[in-house]
DNA sequence: TTGAAAGCGATACCAG
DNA sequence: CTGGTATCGCTTTCAA
C-alpha cells in the first residue's frame, strides 16, 4: 500500500516539496493560505511522516537501546517504568534487549545497539561482565552511555547505582538495635560488585558488635536460598536474618513459613527493590531501593548526555548515589 | 565522528559503490578475491552498515511495538522474555509502550508505532478499551496485529488468549476433589471480561454440588484483598481458596500467614501467572497461565504474519487458547 | 564480474 | 514567501 508522500502532496498542490515540508512544520516564511491547504491536503491523503527518511536525514533515531542482564519480575519492571516515564516525555522510545546473563550476549546487544544508530544506551550488566571493553566502540561512536544497578568499577561512562554501604549499615543497625545474637546474611551472587561492597558494609558494621555471631551465605537464586537453608543445621538458632535483595528475601520468606518460623519473634531486615515486601509478612522491615526512582534517574542523566551534545565539552564521567 | 561508509570503501579500493555493497553481502556475483579485500578494508576501517539507509531502503524496520496496559511484576516480564526470545531469533527489535491504563495512551501509542514503521504490533489493551476502532488504521496501513492476553471482542485481528473456561474448571475441581465444604473464591476487577468469564466458569462448576458454600469476593488489587479478608467474620471457617491471579493471591497469602493458616489443611487453589508461586507455600496448587508461553506464541503468529506478505492472501482473522 | 545511475522521502541551503 | 536542487547511505536494476 502506497503511503502519501511530501512529493505527492506537492504534486496534488501544485507546489514545491520544499514548500510543503515547511508547511507541514509550521515554518515561518510560508504564507498562511498555503498553510491551511497543504494541511488539509495532509490530513484528507492521511499524510504521515516517513521517520526511516527522517531519521536518515538528520542521523537521530530518537530510540535508544535498554540492555538488561535478565528480565525479572524484581526489579526489571519498575526500572522500565521509569525510563519510560521520562523517555516517552521527552519523545523517545526504547527498546529491550536482555542479555540473559550471558556476557556474550550482552555484547551482541551493544552491536545490536551500534547498528541500529540509537542515540544512547542504557546498560545494567551481567554477573559474567568484568570489564568495559566492549563499551568501548560505544565511545569511539560518541554514543552516550549510563551504566545502572549492575556495573564494574570504571570511570568512563555515568553511573547510578544505590548507595549500598548506606542501605546496608542501615539493615545491620536494624538487627543491632534489637539485640540479635546470631545473624544469617543472605547474599546474592559472589562475583557481583553490588554484592561484594553489601557484604563487606555488613560484615563490618556487625563486627564492632563482637558478641554477635554472623554467618553469611551466597546465593546465585531464590531457589537456591531455599536449598541452601534447608540444609542449615541450626537454623531455630538464628535469631536475625539479612536478605540483600528481593530476590534473596523471596528464597528466605518460603523458607521461613515452611517452617512455621514467620510470626515468632526472629528479625528479618531485607533491601528490597520494593514491589513484594508488602505483600511477604508485615513484620519484616525494609530498605528499599526503588526501581522506579533508578530508572527515571537513569534515563534523565541520559537525556542530559544527549542535549550536551559535543562530549569534548562534557566532563569526565560522573558517579550518582541514589 | 563520521562514519565509513559504503561509498569511502569504495573510494580507497577504487572499486564501485555497488560492488562493496555486493561484496558485503557475499553475492555470487562478486569474486572471491575482491570480497576478500572490501572485508578487509571494512573491518580495519570499522565499517558499520547504517540501519537508517538500510530501513529507508527497503522499506521494512525490522522492528515491532509492543503495547501492554501497564508494566507489572506479574505477568510483563515474562511475556517480554518470550517475546524476546522470538524475535531476537528473528533479527527483530521491539520497544515496550505502556498504556498505564489510559485507553486516550494506547490510542497514542498505536500513532507512535504508524509513525515509527514498525514491521508489526502485538498489542494487549487496557481496561478501558471497549472496541478497536484505534486499531484500524493498522489493517489500512497493513500492519500486522497480533492481540494477546485481553482483548475485546472482534474478528479482525489474530488474537491469543487463556482458555479461561478450562483454566476455571480445573481449579473449582481440584477444591471439589479436596472434599472442601466452603469454599471463598477471589476474583479481580468486576468490570473485566476476564473476571467475568472466570466467575461464571468457577460458579457453575462448584453449584453442580450443592452442598459446598461458596463465597465470592471482588479485588481490584491485592491491597484490597488484604482489606476484606481482614473484616472477614467466620474467616476460619473456610476450608477452600480459589484466586483468580497471581495478584490475588498476593493478598490471600498475606492474609493467611498473618493468621498463621498457611501450613494448615486448607487447600488453595490459584490461576496464576506463574512467576511468584514457587516462592510461597508449597502446599498451594497452581493452574499456570505462562506469560513466557503466550510470548512466544504471539510473537511466532506475528512472524507468521509478516511472512505471509500480501494480506489478500491472508486468511481472515484467528482466535487461539492457550 | 563490475560499474553507473536512479531513487527511497525528507530537509536545508541558496536563489530569486 | 516560494522553488530548485543536492544530499543522507544504501540497494538494485540495467548496461557493459
Amino acid at each position: 500500500m502506497k503511503r502519501t508522500t511530501i512529493k505527492d502532496l506537492a504534486e496534488m498542490l501544485n507546489i514545491s516539496t520544499s514548500t510543503v515540508s515547511r508547511a507541514l512544520k509550521d515554518h515561518p516564511d510560508i504564507s498562511s493560505s498555503v498553510k491551511i491547504r497543504v494541511r488539509e491536503a495532509a490530513e484528507t491523503f492521511n499524510y504521515v511522516p516517513n521517520d526511516f527518511a527522517i531519521n536518515f536525514r538528520k542521523k537521530s533515531s530518537k530510540v535508544i537501546g535498554l540492555i538488561v542482564p535478565e528480565i525479572t519480575m524484581f526489579f526489571v519492571p519498575s526500572v522500565i517504568n521509569g525510563i519510560s516515564s521520562v523517555l516517552n516525555g521527552e519523545g523517545y522510545r526504547f527498546f529491550i534487549l536482555s542479555s540473559n546473563d550471558s556476557y556474550q550476549t550482552e555484547k551482541e546487544h551493544i552491536e545490536t545497539c551500534i547498528n541500529s544508530r540509537v542515540d544512547g544506551v542504557l546498560i545494567s550488566m551481567t554477573n559474567e561482565t568484568r570489564d568495559i571493553e566492549h563499551l568501548k566502540k560505544l565511545k569511539e561512536m560518541e554514543i552516550p552511555v549510563v551504566i545502572f544497578d549492575k556495573t564494574v568499577s570504571q570511570n568512563m561512562f555515568d553511573s547510578v547505582i544505590f548507595n549500598n554501604q548506606k542501605n546496608t549499615e542501615w539493615s545491620a543497625d536494624k538487627l543491632i538495635d534489637h539485640g540479635c545474637q546470631k545473624i544469617l546474611a543472605i547474599f546474592g551472587d559472589e562475583n557481583l560488585e553490588i554484592t561484594q561492597s553489601r557484604l563487606i558494609s555488613f560484615k563490618n558494621r556487625i563486627e564492632q558488635h563482637p558478641r554477635i555471631e554472623l554467618v553469611t551465605i551466597f546465593c546465585k537464586s531464590a531457589d537456591m536460598v531455599k536449598e541452601k537453608l534447608n540444609s542449615l543445621p541450626d537454623y531455630h538458632s538464628f535469631d536475625g536474618f539479612f536478605a540483600m535483595s528481593d530476590e534473596t528475601l523471596m528464597g528466605l520468606h518460603s523458607s521461613l513459613i515452611k517452617r512455621n518460623l514467620n510470626n515468632s519473634d526472629k528479625k528479618v531486615v531485607v533491601i528490597s527493590e520494593g514491589n513484594l515486601p508488602k505483600y511477604l509478612d508485615d513484620t519484616y522491615e525494609y530498605q528499599i531501593n526503588d526501581g522506579y526512582e533508578m530508572g527515571t534517574f537513569a534515563a534523565s542523566r541520559l537525556m542530559e548526555n544527549l542535549k550536551k551534545g559535543s562530549p569534548d565539552l562534557k566532563e569526565s564521567a560522573q558517579f550518582y548515589y541514589l
